[in-house]
RNA sequence: GUCCCCAUCGUCUAGAGGCCUAGGACAUCACCCUUUCACGGUGAAUACCGGGGUUCGAAUCCCCGUGGGGACGCCA
């Protein structure tokens, strides 16, 4: 009674892999990895008019870079092969397996072609619906004989194959979020199976194709849930038994319709590029609707494997908060090795010409460390380190007020004058910054606002920003006279 | 219109009849730390959608209403 867990994500490769899609993902992923069971990537690109090869490589490669390898599918890269005995993976490589399982259903009087146009097909829609009828198809071709039908083909004409509805009856669900459903007789009509030309439906293939790749559980969103009685139908014309499904809720946005694109930042990809860790995306998305049993928030993937499982789903629909995301990614980012931050850290910088490939790994350590508790996300580091490369030196304009006090030109002179006291080479400690600012406050008479300011744009060339103590040690004497300079070049 | 799902602080949630004067997290506010900002620390404010039952007792169970979402496709 009990299968082996084989779970399956089946998107729809027709734009990239957006939040609630990962979502999805992720729990199906985190369910197979609980269970020890196997993971599927089932590409649904049925709808040939949206769906192309690059959107679906686009969803793997966020995917991948989401750390959550799947076992059986598509692999990564345009040409690689799939893996996995189920294949083909892709929907529109099993054509004729579809065709196949039509047929069957056709020969057993469960299905029937249907030639009604889409032009009669609308017009009786409209009129049902306008007579408060359900606007489910009349079943008006369940008339033509199977002998008709193949004759009117023979002679081109074309049409598509519906599921007929034998005993129409309620159809019970235990699911595994919401518990027992119930669907009451006559919720739907017969249904289109094969559309004309051939190509199958969504509710058609995921049947077959969970059947046959031995699907156990389908984890999917709550926008399928009345669809399920159809594949219900489907299964019970077979004599298969349907797998468990789990129907979770959908993500929200902040005004509580499904979040899609006009929401802003939706896609996996658009939180890669604003320098999200991987590891508070999945912790963060994980919590939309599942909660640890034992409270904790803060969950590495491995732990969340260990604890997850469908009991603690929960059915309402979850608004998608960006602001605790990023309070998530400010965790992880906190509790990065420093060295291992940098090689995340290196290339950004890089891009925005910050250039320290010459600092040493001591260097970079303490840098790192200094700044990391003021950065949410990865691009943070980009203003943080700006005043660490003397190439970005420059004196803003709030600088003005400063450079105006009469004070002022005194106390950058005199620092400079006990920055030559040192090598060049070497930077101040924290300590004997702390020293040297009460000497320059002692010596220049000068306190306060118009002190701490007037130095600050000696050092960074603005009167705020970062803590100057955790600057200092950073910066050596040569660069600090060099940019000390320059501000006084500006006043005279 | 019909059917299905859902309903606890602004948001994510804990809560499976007494442990709830409803707990945590994010955000907010105040104070402390600090030359500024940030970090950190301490504390505050804020919620059981409404109405009926059931029960000695209900956020928790039932019914009705309201609100939100979904489905009713030759989209997935």
């Amino acid at each position: 009674m009990s299968r082996p867990v084989r779970v399956r994500f089946a998107p729809s490769p027709t734009g990239y892999l957006h939040v609630g899609g990962a979502r999805t993902f992720l729990f199906n992923w985190l369910f197979a990895r609980h269970h020890g069971g196997a993971m599927i990537l089932r590409v649904e690109d049925t709808d040939t008019a949206r769906s192309t090869r690059e959107f679906e490589e686009m969803q793997k490669q966020d995917m991948a870079w989401l750390g959550l390898p799947w076992d059986e599918g598509p692999g990564l890269g345009l040409e690689t092969p799939s893996v996995g005995s189920f294949g083909p993976y892709r929907q529109s490589e099993r054509m004729s397996i579809y065709a196949e399982h039509a047929q069957v259903l056709l020969n057993k009087g469960h299905a029937y072609y249907c030639f009604c146009t889409d032009a009669e097909l609308e017009e009786k829609k409209k009129l049902a619906l306008a007579s408060g009828r359900p606007p489910h198809y009349d079943g008006k071709c369940r008339a033509i004989s199977p002998q008709d039908a193949q004759k009117r083909l023979a002679q081109g004409e074309k049409g598509a194959v519906r599921f007929w509805i034998k005993n129409p009856k309620a159809y019970k669900l235990k699911d595994l979020i919401r518990g027992e459903i119930e669907f009451q007789e006559g919720m739907v009509g017969d249904f289109v199976i094969l559309r004309t030309g051939g190509m199958p439906v969504y509710n058609f293939c995921c049947v077959i194709d969970d059947h046959l790749m031995e699907i156990s559980h389908v984890l999917r969103a709550e926008e399928h849930l009345s669809n399920t009685v159809r594949q219900l139908m489907l299964y019970e014309a077979y004599g298969w038994t349907p797998p468990d499904f789990g129907h979770m809720s959908v993500v929200l946005g902040p005004d509580k319709q499904k979040l899609s694109k006009r929401h802003g930042a939706t896609s996996v990809n658009d939180y890669k590029e604003n320098g999200y860790l991987k590891e508070a995306i999945n912790n963060y998305i994980a919590l939309l609707g599942w909660s640890s049993p034992d409270h904790r928030e803060i969950l590495p993937l491995n732990e969340m494997v260990a604890l997850f499982g469908t009991d603690r789903i929960n059915s309402a629909p979850a608004v998608f908060d960006g602001v605790k995301l990023k309070w998530m990614n400010s965790q992880y980012l906190r509790a990065m090795d420093e060295l291992e931050l940098w090689k995340m850290i290196e290339p950004i910088l890089k891009k925005h010409g910050l250039d320290f490939s010459t600092s040493s790994e001591a260097w970079i350590k303490s840098a790192v460390a200094a700044f990391k508790t003021s950065m949410e996300t990865l691009v943070d580091c980009v203003p943080l380190f700006h005043p660490l490369s003397d190439s970005g030196f420059s004196v803003g304009e709030e600088a003005a007020p400063v450079l105006g006090w009469p004070t002022t030109k005194r106390v950058i002179e005199v620092w400079i004058s006990e920055l030559k006291k040192g090598n060049p080479q070497s930077a101040l400690t924290e300590e004997e910054f702390t020293q040297l600012q009460k000497d320059i406050q002692l010596e220049c008479q000068v306190k306060g606002k118009e002190f701490f300011q007037a130095l600050r744009v000696a050092i960074v060339g603005k009167p705020h920003g970062t803590e100057l103590k955790l600057l200092i040690p950073l910066l050596f004497r040569e660069s600090l006279i060099n940019r000390a300079q320059k501000v006084l070049s500006k006043m005279s």
